[in-house]
DNA sequence: TTTTTTATTGAACATTGTTCATTATTGTGC
DNA sequence: GCACAATAATGAACAATGTTCAATAAAAAA
């Protein structure tokens, strides 16, 4: 068979994403394959391969995808005053949290999928990770002028740098079922509060 | 063709995951196939299954070999006569931060790698994580005592559980090449130091 | 209406994990 | 030593994967 017009170029650009998503979400990161894709849309294999240079391609898009997520709900944070630096980071700490806890695959994607030796991720893909952390380091240079600490900006983006690496170790830590758990008192939750409550404290310090 | 006495069972068992962890560590946790193992010893295919269940039952005995690893290196740690609690950390944070380094693919196969639904990791593999918390909690515990900070058995377990995902998830940025790291300053091995500094100060305050 | 362009297909290829009847070799009982 | 039984190794087979590409049918242009 042969050319069709049941769909515009960007209907199937996107029809093909949020199937994929759909599939992520419902039966597993692991489930995912262009032919189940394909199948579920009416179209054929190939045609993703229309629309994608390859399935990398399309999971690099959806990976994207998240990070616009995660970034458009710490941009709807209602604002800042009268809130302590320390409750600013938990509530970024706590979008993170949420989103993995609904998204558990799509976050296990972004974080495990690798490009093939040689391919690099495209430069957007850097720049939506590199805008996450404005808020943090913002954050955290609020908290240096709040407590008289000496704390330069270089400081700053380090620390921020750290305290995003951290949750995300908890969040990963808490979701792989590597960790057994022993009690619920060592949840993600718990754990991600004693991370910014001694982190924060120990910066004044 | 068939029965051969070349090698013993447990021969057979040694070779297999050998030549399993230097295609992982040679070409990547990706690379690894049945038939490259087995290609390799001079096997077929089916003997994998042979002496394993499946590859994901040889991946698993990989990933204890890889927590027996790092266990040894903590238990052959100079002991901690002279140290400061904070020092100590930072010693088995190293040899986290040497192993993620020297064996990136390996580190990457144990912390990626997922059972299929429906099955879960061996009794013993849980066990080995646990153990390795172990000396964490000791040297939290001497924080707590050191610096007369009221703090339970309970408050250790929960920080060194949250210490240790903090480390886990510094080295998972750093080596996924997904955070843009913008200079040299923010390598894993200055996060780690800036988190466990803050952790600590923010302990004892 | 004819021609050109182009979107879609389906077959094909290489590679994956996994199973299993077949077979050659080893160990056992006489 | 010989027949027999136990077993380890095989290689073909199956389903599924990503990916490519000539063939083709429909839409757009002439």
């Amino acid at each position: 068979m042969a050319r069709r017009s049941d769909h515009t170029r960007n209907e199937l650009h996107e029809l093909i994403i949020t199937t994929a998503i759909r599939i992520i979400d419902d039966e597993g990161f692991a489930a995912l394959s262009a032919r189940k894709i394909s199948g579920e849309i009416g179209y054929s294999a190939g045609t993703i391969y229309n629309v994608y240079k390859s399935m990398d391609d399309l999971i690099v898009t959806i990976n994207a995808r998240s990070l616009d997520i995660m970034a458009s709900q710490i941009k709807s944070l209602p604002h800042s005053v009268g809130q302590t630096p320390c409750d600013q980071l938990k509530a970024m700490a706590k979008i993170y949290l949420n989103f993995v806890h609904s998204h558990k695959e799509r976050w296990f994607a972004l974080f495990t999928h690798r490009l093939p030796a040689g391919h690099s991720l495209p430069d957007d893909f850097t720049t939506k990770i590199t805008a996450l952390f404005a808020p943090i380091e913002r954050a955290i240079l609020s908290l240096y002028a709040e407590s008289s600490t000496t704390g330069s900006s270089k400081d700053a983006k380090l620390a921020a740098r750290t305290l995003w690496a951290s949750v995300h170790g908890i969040c990963f830590i808490d979701q792989s079922g590597k960790m057994p758990l022993v009690s619920t008192q060592y949840d993600a939750s718990n754990m991600v509060n004693c991370l910014i409550d001694s982190f924060v404290a120990g910066l004044r310090a």
